[in-house]
Order: structure tokens, then sequence, then C-alpha cells
DNA sequence: TTACAAAATTTGTATGTACAAATGTAGTGT
DNA sequence: ACACTACATTTGTACATACAAATTTTGTAA
């Protein structure tokens, strides 16, 4: 479907306000698959980000400045986030001994299983979008997204 | 800048993975690039969108199920949106007189104003992204864009 | 050591968003 | 007229987000 059917444009768009839209109305259908993929498990989609970053850091726990530059959407709001997962037992979170200004997260094994039943719904979800693509398509989506963020 | 280096990867990504996240790292750029735009104006995202759905309708009220749907992101929240323009008097609201359930809603004077004052900004943010890619660039970057998000 | 600035995180406040339930109105069949 | 269903919008609640101000700790220079 055209993006111009989608949003009932009355008059021609340039192709530059096409761009825009349709990049914007893509990212908005793949969040909201994503958020049916979390929903049963009561996830939001920045509280299963910062879960996938504590499990990327194999064992060695992450303060709050990581997890937030980590992040795709950065968030000020780090604290309230990892107070939701404590509260499910899905992290810990200490002082740092070393600087006590800093706090230490770290995901728990309830947190890895969870992850862990999550993984095969997000290749799921991340091939059903790549599929009706070619993979010079999908170089070329790569490519032409990082230049036109760029200037 | 790519976007492993972005979000720090520390291990490879699949090119499907990488695809999602330069889309939905690309859409932010760009909010945020349009919400500093928007931040002397004292409007939010949505709310300059509804007034832009008001000012298509050409003076003809718009009802809430109408801004609805045009809308890119659906928003369950179109009566707090039209409740903080009001409050504003970039807009009107009144029951329709041949449907009692209905809202009619409309742009003012003053909304116009302000659109009009924002419209060349606007202008300029959707050029910017575009200026790196030419047309063709731009052509194919909404081909594949439209392929990626229908399955 | 004291004072001061910087770093890391938290809190407050206003606003935005998702979803379900509630309200008020219209239309339809009996 | 009455009950019933659908429609259009609003409200309640929980959560997310943006931004500024506050808090706690650290490092450093007088």
């Amino acid at each position: 479907m055209k993006i111009e059917e989608i949003i009932k444009a009355t008059s021609d768009l340039t192709l530059e306000k096409r761009t825009l839209l349709n990049l914007m109305y893509t990212q908005n259908v793949i969040s909201d698959k994503f958020n049916e993929i979390l929903k049963p498990f009561e996830l939001s989609t920045e509280q299963f980000n910062v879960l996938r970053i504590l499990r990327g850091q194999k064992g060695k726990p992450a303060n709050m400045c990581v997890i937030q530059e980590r992040m795709i959407a950065k968030t000020s709001n780090t604290t309230r986030l990892v107070d939701k997962l404590l509260l499910k037992e899905l992290v810990t979170r200490e002082v740092c001994p070393e600087n006590r200004r800093k706090m230490e997260i770290e995901i728990t094994d309830k947190g890895l299983d969870l992850l862990k039943e999550l993984d095969p719904l997000v290749v799921i979800h991340e091939d059903r979008f790549a599929q009706n693509l070619t993979k010079e398509e999908l170089e070329n989506l790569n490519n032409l997204l990082e230049k036109f963020r760029t200037f």
C-alpha cells in the first residue's frame, strides 16, 4: 500500500516528504508488530532492550550510563525502567563498590530464561520483514538509510 | 556512522537485524530533529499532526474518527490531544448538529498562523535529510521501505 | 581540610500512549 | 415505547518519555 493511500493525502507529496513519511510509517508498523510479540510476556520494548543489553554484557554488570548509551531511543529514564525490571526480578541492582555513585545492574537467571523464550520469536519478527527483499536489496536499504540520516 | 558503532554491538549482526535496527534508529534521528523544531512553539509532534490534518480539511470540520484515521501513529487519545489544542485556542470543538455523537473540530486562524510560521521550517527539515540522496536513490528508498513493511 | 565543580543517578512534573471500560447517542426490530 | 446493538467519543489507569532540578559521591585545587 502506497503511503499516500495510508495517510489519505489530499494533495501530492514532494519526494522528500514522501520519503520521510514512508520511513516514519514503516518504523511504526515494525514497532506495532514487535509490541504484539512482547505483550504476552508483559514487557515493554524498552524493558526488553535493557534486558538484551544486560545479556550482552556476559556477566559483567552494567551501570546506568552504559545502558543508556546503548539504547536506540535515549530515554532519560533508565532508573524507572530498571525499577520495573527489578520488581519482576529480571535484574539485580547494587551500588558499585569502587565508585558509589554508580549502580551495577545485572540480569538474573529469570531474565535470561525470559530472553531465551523470546529469542526465536524475535528472529521470526526480523525475518518476516526482510523476506520480501533480496540480500542486495537489504544491503541497499541499509546504505540508503545510513546516508539519509547523515547530513 | 554505521549502526554497529552506534549501538556498540558486541557481536556481528545478521543482515535482517541490521536493517531493522537501522530503520528504527533512523526514524529516531528524524523525530529528534523534528522535536527540536517544534519545541520553541511548544507543540508536540502529535499536536502538530492534528493541526495539519485540520488544515487539510480546508474549512470542512473534522470529527475525531477522521483525525484518528489520518494520523501516522494511531493514538487512542485524540480527545486529550484536542483538549491541549483547545487550551491554546488553536482549534474549536463543537457537537455536530446532525449527529450529536460526533464532534466537529476546526482549526482557528491562530492555528493557521502558527502552521504558516512552521511551514518553511518543516520544508527545511524534510530537505535536509533528502539532500544527500539523488532523486533515484530517494525513489529507490521509498520502494524498498514499502516492500519491507508489506508481508 | 574545605570549598567547588563534575559525574552518576534519582526525583518531580507535565505530557504522551495503550488499552479497557464507561458514557451518551442513533438506529433497528419487536 | 422498549430492548438491543452499534457507533463516536470520553474517561480511568498504568506506564512511558522529556526535561529540569535535586541528590549523592568523587576528584581537585586553594
